[in-house]
DNA sequence: AATTAAAAAAGGGTTTTTCCCCTTTTTATT
DNA sequence: AATAAAAAGGGGAAAAACCCTTTTTTAATT
């Protein structure tokens, strides 16, 4: 068995140095990479060699919290999994971190005993996910109603032929093209564009097809 | 402590009687209040005097599918509990179930034990949620791993300049605008264009906007 | 430090597409 | 027949897209 290379960005010295205790109790084949105060001392820290396995992340931190930090870790260290510790508990916060592919979520007044559970899930399963997590992603999914409604409300004030023509738009097709397929004079599709760019409140083609993402009206 | 009263939705006789047996087995203190074979049914025979604790609710069914079922549940029945108990597997199909409220989601080959656990916890935390769920939940709102991939890829082909013009390029500016924002001269956002263009495999702006927001490339 | 190759930035000019006027014809409704 | 809505048209300015060339910067090599 490998052993487990664990970093903590956190600017809380105190709570990293304990943190390291705890993790050196709780798991026997862990050991510390680096320790980091914020997102840009970890930029500089971390290279190919000394690269972790699991990153224990604060949200709060000076200069570059946690969510710049975990965006940059993506794009450049893709693999480096994310194990976020933070006072917040947020719903937002959650889903956010969740949205950036973090591997778990921990409260930082859990049971020592949980920590080493999420280190161990988080390298065997590659995920740590609890009920804290999925109660608020649950909830959140349930209640983004307000997509819904802008949804709705712009589907209700277009027409079939509108609502086909967007579908159309969005896509590299030349408003000619449109119309010949859907043979229509490019004319008509003219008056089209027009109607859709008032309705959404829109000044260009990029616009409209963005709108139209954006609000589910068109899936990708 | 209360009798546990379940109630049974499943278009499979054979699969209904199996299931009745396996919570008296695994459940002592559990009663079954009514079985249906699909959501008409289930309207006929649910009333506020059998109401059930828990429904295990499937999802293909003919006439009245578990979907439109639950929703009507949610409508006439809010405090009943739904569990789902379903073959399918699909990402969609969870999601879906969740938005609509239901307390959990088993597949229909689990293990006699889980589905004790199930029960147990809808009736004591109000919930169950399993990795399975969760994976499937956490997985849903993030970008796909093959999109992810796709986007490492054209994240790494494009260099800062051309990304932070192709962030600009995703929004109703026209080139010279953008070209003013980044201080530089119109003829260089051509060539970020199309040397974007080249890259993405796109052949106009708008190929290039909707291809950026579905890699994540940009988030609108 | 001087030389050279490569890459980035900028330019000139042209075609196509988009966008926006305003007008006319066709179609549907009552 | 009257009216409104949808479809089509003419024409033109602005933006996007595509040539190919030149200058400037940057990096590498000797």
């Amino acid at each position: 068995m490998k052993i487990m290379r664990i970093a903590l960005v956190d600017d809380h010295t105190l709570f990293r140095k304990g943190m390291i205790n705890l993790i050196e109790m709780v798991c026997s084949d862990c050991e510390i990479a680096f320790e980091a105060d914020n997102g840009i001392d970890l930029k500089q820290k971390i290279t190919k060699e000394n690269e972790p396995d699991i990153i224990l992340m604060d949200i709060n931190m000076p200069h570059m919290d946690g969510f710049a930090s975990v965006k940059w870790l993506n794009e450049n260290f893709p693999l480096v999994k994310v194990l976020v510790v933070s006072m917040i508990e947020k719903e937002e916060s959650v889903v956010r971190m969740l949205k950036l592919g973090v591997k778990g979520y921990l409260s930082k007044d859990v049971e020592p005993k949980e920590l080493g559970e999420a280190l161990d899930a988080i390298m065997n399963k590659g995920f740590y996910y609890t009920d804290f997590i999925t109660g608020k992603l649950v909830h959140s999914i349930q209640h983004d109603k307000e997509i819904e409604n802008t949804r709705a409300e712009a589907l209700r004030c277009m027409n079939d032929r509108e609502k086909d023509f967007l579908k159309l738009a969005c896509s590299e097709f030349t408003y000619n093209e449109i119309a010949s397929q859907m043979f229509l004079s490019p004319k008509t599709i003219d008056g089209y564009r027009n109607a859709i760019f008032e309705k959404l409140k829109v000044k260009s083609r990029v616009g409209m097809a963005l709108y139209a993402v954006k609000h589910g009206l068109v899936q990708l």
